[in-house]
DNA sequence: TGCCAGGCCGGGT
DNA sequence: ACCCGGCATGGC
C-alpha cells in the first residue's frame, strides 16, 4: 500500500475512533500562538494555568505582553515551566512582532506563508514545531505540523522515514496528502490525541485504533 | 515515586 | 552535520 493511502487511513481510523478534535483550544488566534510557546515540552493542563493567569491579569493581548517587564511576565507563567526560558521567547516574538507588523497579527498573517515561516524561524524561542502551529492553528494556513507524538506513532507503525528530520517528517504528509488546511488541523490534533491517551512510551498499546493496519 | 509533557537553543565534537 | 545538557512545573 501506497504511504499516501496509509496516511488517510490512518486519519480515517483515528477520525472514527475519536470524532472530530476540534483545535486549537483557545478563544482567539493571538491566544494560540502564546500557547504554542507555553506548550513547549510542556503538559497542556499545565499552559492552561499559564494562560488562565495572563487573562485574569488582563495582559493577553501583544501590547500589554509587548510592555510588560519580563520578571513579571515570567511569574505569571510559572505553571507552564522553563518560565525564564519562556518569558524570553514571549518577548523576543513581542519584540518582532511589533517590529515588523505593527504588533497586528492580521498584518502578520497577510503575508505569504512560506515568508512568514521563515521569519517566525528567525525569531529565537520560535522553533518548526511552535511555527507551524502558529500559522495552521491561528493563521489557518496550510502547514502540516510535526511534534514527538507524530514521530513515535509514526515510529512504532514502522512508518518513519529514514531521514526523520522535522522537514522530511512534514514534507512525507504534505506531499501524500491535499493541501487541506481543516484536514492537517484536525490531523495533528488525532495524533495528539492518540499520542497521550494511548500510544505512550515504552508500553504497547492494546486499544490503539491503528492497530488494525499492523 | 519517578517519569513524562503538544521544544528549542547553544556549545562541543 | 549531529549530540547533549539545560531549562522547571505539575499530573498521574
Amino acid at each position: 500500500m501506497s504511504i499516501s493511502k496509509d496516511l488517510k487511513v490512518i486519519y480515517e481510523l483515528l477520525y472514527k475512533a475519536f470524532g472530530p478534535r476540534n483545535w486549537w483550544p483557545a478563544d482567539s488566534p493571538f491566544e494560540v500562538a502564546i500557547g504554542a510557546i507555553l506548550t513547549q515540552n510542556t503538559n497542556w493542563k499545565n499552559v492552561e494555568k499559564a494562560i488562565a493567569n495572563l487573562k485574569k491579569a488582563n495582559i493577553l493581548s501583544p501590547e500589554e505582553l509587548h510592555k510588560i517587564d519580563i520578571k513579571n511576565l515570567a511569574e505569571h507563567i510559572k505553571p507552564a515551566g522553563y518560565f525564564n526560558i519562556k518569558a524570553k521567547r514571549i518577548k523576543n516574538f513581542m519584540n518582532w512582532l511589533f517590529e515588523n507588523y505593527d504588533g497586528s497579527l492580521d498584518q502578520m498573517f497577510s503575508e505569504g506563508l512560506s515568508s512568514l515561516r521563515e521569519n517566525l524561524l528567525s525569531v529565537n524561542g520560535i522553533g518548526a514545531e511552535t511555527a507551524d502551529s502558529i500559522l495552521l492553528y491561528a493563521g489557518e494556513m496550510p502547514t502540516f505540523v510535526i511534534d514527538s507524538y507524530t514521530c513515535r506513532i509514526l515510529s512504532r507503525h514502522e512508518m518513519l522515514p529514514d531521514e526523520g528530520s522535522y522537514d522530511d517528517v512534514k514534507s512525507l504528509f504534505e506531499d501524500n496528502l491535499p493541501e487541506d488546511t481543516q484536514l492537517y488541523n484536525d490531523f495533528h490534533a488525532q495524533l495528539v490525541h492518540l499520542g497521550n491517551q494511548f500510544c505512550k512510551p515504552k508500553r504497547k498499546c492494546e486499544e490503539c485504533p491503528l492497530n488494525v493496519l499492523l
